[in-house]
DNA sequence: TTGCATACTGTTCAAATGTACAGTATATTT
DNA sequence: AAATATACTGTACATTTGAACAGTATGCAA
């Protein structure tokens, strides 16, 4: 999609606010434009807004302050963006969602096109309780939230605090968080509800 | 950086401003923010306002409407870019460099706080041959671009046309090639001259 | 107890802001 | 020449909104 079919004064408006609302978060009132653009009047503002919103660029909700929306989606950043950001957790605080705010440590870039999907976060792996499956001590998982589990999945669970990888696996009516090195025992579990499922692992990133 | 100090309803506060920015364009405003949240009182959100900004998560622009930056790096939009494309490379062409255009396969995303420094590129590995070191059949691997390699490290070489991950092991004079699985022998070296290092092993990306 | 920080209600006022009314000017089209 | 779309100025007014004042309540630490 391209502004052609804006005027060059239309731009230049356009343009202000697509601008005003990158440096600052948000997007600048008519006075502002006015100013900004050499304007003594922002009525002709209210005018350019009025042709830009007719051909689809913006939309003005009446009566708001700064209430003026991009349609399309031109920021400038990021026109056409491969990338999506995830938090990344810490340490889990006792009662909270996994990805809570006090939880989150930092945000790890991901490639859209392999990580694709709603309700994704990463986690940065302790130990060595997963090498059986080639995930290793320091490496960053990728997990989807979710709150129950299948049978098999490798899933995060919290356990005192800590969020910890382990596979799911149902057998015989009894429930087992098995750890994919020999090394360590299984977690049995009397029922499936005393334990808190946070989400299935969907990928792995290391850096050697 | 953590969120830790914010109070849970200085957090819902902040919450819900970094959520009406993402849905809107925009910042709300005192008045919404309470409607949103169930306040009878603007004054509330103000106090709750104050606070946050204290504590440094916002910057509240005195006399401006929705006037509430969001200071750290809470935009979903991310301002600044952490991201870097690496080109992913398919089979290799013989005779020309290993990051020829002939021999791209495609594009990935890095995150850049992870994935430092220029000459990197990506491999898709076929087979099991290093699963010892925790690197599957389908997994990417990130590679820098060098034309050596020391002793000890994992590097991909080029063996008829393939990209291939060995550990290069110099030991009594000799070279091996070692594939971190048993089943595969090594490859021994009449000089280490005789083959082409492409780059050295920085990172894996896999996908479940 | 006495603070003290947090979490609220309710009201008021002034500044910020959207919006309408009344014009002017300059091209381009009919 | 008349009509039309664009690009403006200037002013006024009603809302929206930030900001201040005056309180209440609660849990927690000194």
């Amino acid at each position: 999609m391209t502004l052609s079919e804006l005027t060059p004064e239309q731009q230049r408006v356009f343009s202000f606010i697509v601008k005003h609302r990158d440096d600052t978060g948000f997007p600048p009132t008519v006075r502002e434009i006015a100013q900004g653009l050499g304007y003594r009047s922002p009525n002709n503002v209210r005018q350019h807004l009025r042709l830009i919103e007719q051909k689809g660029y913006i939309r003005i909700l009446a009566g708001k302050a700064r209430g003026i929306e991009i349609t399309a989606g031109f920021s400038m950043e990021a026109a056409d963006d491969h990338s999506c950001e995830v938090p990344l957790i810490g340490n889990v605080a006792a009662g909270k969602p996994i990805t809570a705010i006090e939880n989150i440590d930092g945000y790890v870039t991901l490639d859209k096109s392999i990580f694709r999907g709603e309700g994704l976060f990463a986690l940065r792996i302790k130990g060595d309780s997963m090498t059986g499956m080639g995930i290793l001590d320091g490496d960053i998982v990728v997990i989807r939230k979710k709150q129950s589990a299948e049978n098999g999945e490798v899933v995060v669970v919290i356990i005192d605090g800590d969020a910890t990888l382990k596979r799911f696996i149902k057998k015989d009516g009894k429930v087992f968080l098995h750890a994919e090195n020999p090394a360590y025992p299984d977690i049995v579990l009397s029922s499936a509800s005393s334990i808190q499922v946070a989400g299935k692992l969907v990928g792995v990133i290391r850096k050697y």
